[in-house]
DNA sequence: TATACATTTCGTCATATGGCGAATTGTAGG
DNA sequence: CCTACAATTCGCCATATGACGAAATGTATA
């Protein structure tokens, strides 16, 4: 029940379901979700953790950046269900449209980047 | 965004999820479910309109009473779906199966009742 | 209409949640 | 080692949520 509480939880915030749907795409570096979302980082800091510790999603740590992605689907797991379920139906939101064009916009300015150093919000 | 978010906050409580078990097997006047869940009729109430708002629950007024139900699941809708993954997901849980064995006394006790003027608890 | 009973609504309280900035931790590079 | 930067943890505040009892509402029946 717990578990399945964690799971509920985490996919009852707005801004968690954003992440989520954003992270469909192929994983994203904090800072890029921050860039997004438009929180403080200990926000998003806070959302990325409890989303991991429903199982929604996992890490990769690649030196400063830690890359979080959707958690591997193809186990039919309950989590790969739910989240499943849950990106069908938010597809077709505005915020989340909106969303999924800043990103892309966002993932071509940090490509045009990559020989930079700081890949992150690059101010 | 909103509708998904009225579905993953009314999953997101133990005590709705209980209630979303129990209707399982059939509709229960909130009566019942008051006394299942021993909560205080006030709160029971406030649960189920939550459950109603999301889309998880129907109502049928029968007399005094008013019996709830699972929203039926034969669309293909969001909530049918989800619901039956929330089902299957909590079947095995102890709080659940506790749960259940309760409900089949006192629809066993109702049944006896049922000549009775007060079907509610019956003190 | 008056009464009883099931349910809901309202007002209140304690706790949970989401937000932020400051301080801390972890990692790469000078 | 020292600095810079990404990310997390901590402490605080405002609001949301879940609990209750009291009062209101709806319905059947005397």
């Amino acid at each position: 029940m717990k578990k399945i509480l964690n799971i509920t939880k985490a996919m009852s915030d707005e801004n968690r379901l954003r992440a989520l749907a954003m992270l469909q795409n192929g994983e994203l570096c904090v800072c890029r979700i921050i860039e997004m979302l438009r929180l403080a980082p200990s926000t998003v800091s806070k959302h990325m953790s409890i989303l991991k510790q429903a199982g929604l999603v996992e890490t990769r740590r690649a030196g400063k950046w830690t890359y979080y992605r959707l958690t591997d689907g193809t186990d039919g797991s309950a989590q790969s269900e739910i989240v499943s379920w849950l990106l069908r139906l938010i597809k077709n939101d505005p915020t989340i449209t909106a969303d999924s064009a800043r990103l892309a916009e966002i993932r071509q300015r940090v490509n045009a980047e990559k020989t930079m150093s700081c890949h992150c919000g690059g101010k």
